[in-house]
DNA sequence: CAGTGGTCTAGACCACTCC
DNA sequence: GAGTGGTCTAGACCACTGT
């Protein structure tokens, strides 16, 4: 018997919506460990387990899957490396809340960043649409070829004075409605994570310099041609899937990208 | 007893050089699997294991060490979330070479990137010399102010097209003077990766634009207040130590920065 | 105090690699 | 087949957290 038996996530939590039997598992059954992690994992993801809720005890878990307390800890700890989950001794685990996890990649956000050299943070949205995808926005979200997207276009201050043009295009479900009313007060990327629940996995980050054209001059009060700093970001969340493809022209006298990067 | 006895490195490579005794342990003596963990990444550090090198098996480590088996997996598997060592099924585990590891910062480095695109490197070396490091430098790389420092200055190409000019900035000691030699024909980060042996554990990146001044626009063959991408990279190894300071402009027609980073 | 995670042991069986 | 890591069990003692 190498297979868990389809008992519900044990202690509070209504679950049942996940069979076991539904995994692949054609070839290889995954080793017993594995299927708790992911089971928790699925739980965590799908917020039967939501953010700061504690964990079941390791008891609790040994004795709901049947399993020695060394496995359940082998699901606990990988969980852990992958960050989502935190655990105290003599408390118990509990279900990381996104903003705890260091941000490895935008030196604390933008706006942290800004705040935290005083200066005043300010923004407003030019414009907040739903269109078809341009191409490239569509390759990267993995949507078909003009499938409607909603477009949101900002523009952000540090004490009155312009720092950044921002496009944002993101898939119009779920609650990211929410994007377009506040990604001039936040960071996206702060928004998907804490607002709306997104577990980010990775980003794809790109730079260059461009010459700002006409619009951008003067959105961002600079001459026509001075050099801008344009990033791209593409967070994606733990299956890999896209959250959201943003482009932002940062005029360089205002604001310098920092980062640190593991390896 | 909770401390290791002063028994060597098993197996192979001498050492005796690192008894444990010499550790902090005022107050609390490390767990048996982290006196484990620490001796073996010190052996890897110091080259007492060297990149590619086959570990002991668990079982002669169980025996040196005198502890049980879960003991010394508990070790390893933590070497190995830290990228350290990797572990094969029947087979053993090795100290990782460094560009084995996954390189989350730039995406697989300049030359990489190029040759992967089917473009020529190529670059050449303007200047080595040795004089006192500039303040921003000598607080980066934690040197008192006015240290003697090495500096090279190159020019890459690709298809014979000017991409970068560099500055680099490092402390002239070990075997480092290498990279005085061959900066023009590899990156610097995988330079010291894997021809220095040196395990950078994060890399600090800050990157905005500037008008290409007299000096760059000739070097790079673009006009003057042409836009370029300027990047600074400063790595670190498992210390915290800086290893490098380097100063990079890139033609942004020619060079568009990518990574991934987690989270 | 009871509950919780942190560490550790002594064994076991399996799958994989290499000879 | 011998050597190696991968998984798992049953039990133990400790340190920390709360009441």
């Amino acid at each position: 018997m190498n297979t868990l038996a389809p008992a519900p996530v044990p202690d509070s939590a209504a679950s049942a919506t996940t069979p076991l039997e539904a995994a692949p598992a054609p070839t290889a059954p995954l080793p017993l460990f594995a299927q708790i992690k992911a089971r928790l994992r699925q739980d965590i993801l799908e917020k039967r387990l939501t953010a700061g809720q504690k964990l079941p005890s390791e008891a609790k878990l040994q004795a709901a899957f049947g399993v020695s307390r060394i496995t359940v800890r082998q699901a606990l700890a990988e969980l852990q490396t992958e960050g989502l989950i935190e655990t105290f001794n003599g408390k118990g685990s509990f279900v990381t809340r996104p903003a705890d996890a260091p941000r490895l990649g935008m030196l604390a956000g933008y706006h942290d960043f800004m705040r935290a050299h005083g200066r005043e943070t300010g923004g407003r949205i030019l414009s907040a649409r739903t269109g078809p995808a341009p191409p490239h926005v569509a390759r990267a979200l993995r949507l078909p070829a003009g499938q409607p997207v909603s477009a949101v276009r900002t523009v952000r201050t540090a004490n009155g004075i312009p720092v950044s043009y921002a496009l944002l295009y993101y898939e119009p479900t779920q609650g990211r409605e929410l994007l377009a009313e506040r990604v001039h007060q936040e960071d996206a990327m702060t928004l998907l994570e804490t607002e709306l629940g997104f577990r980010l996995e990775f980003t794809q980050i790109s730079a260059t310099a461009v010459p700002a054209g006409r619009r951008h001059g003067v959105l961002l009060g600079v001459p026509a041609d001075t050099p801008l700093l344009r990033m791209r970001f593409i967070p994606h969340d733990l299956t890999g899937q896209a959250l959201i493809y943003a482009e932002v022209w940062f005029r360089p006298d205002q604001f310098t990208y920092r980062a640190v990067v593991r390896r």
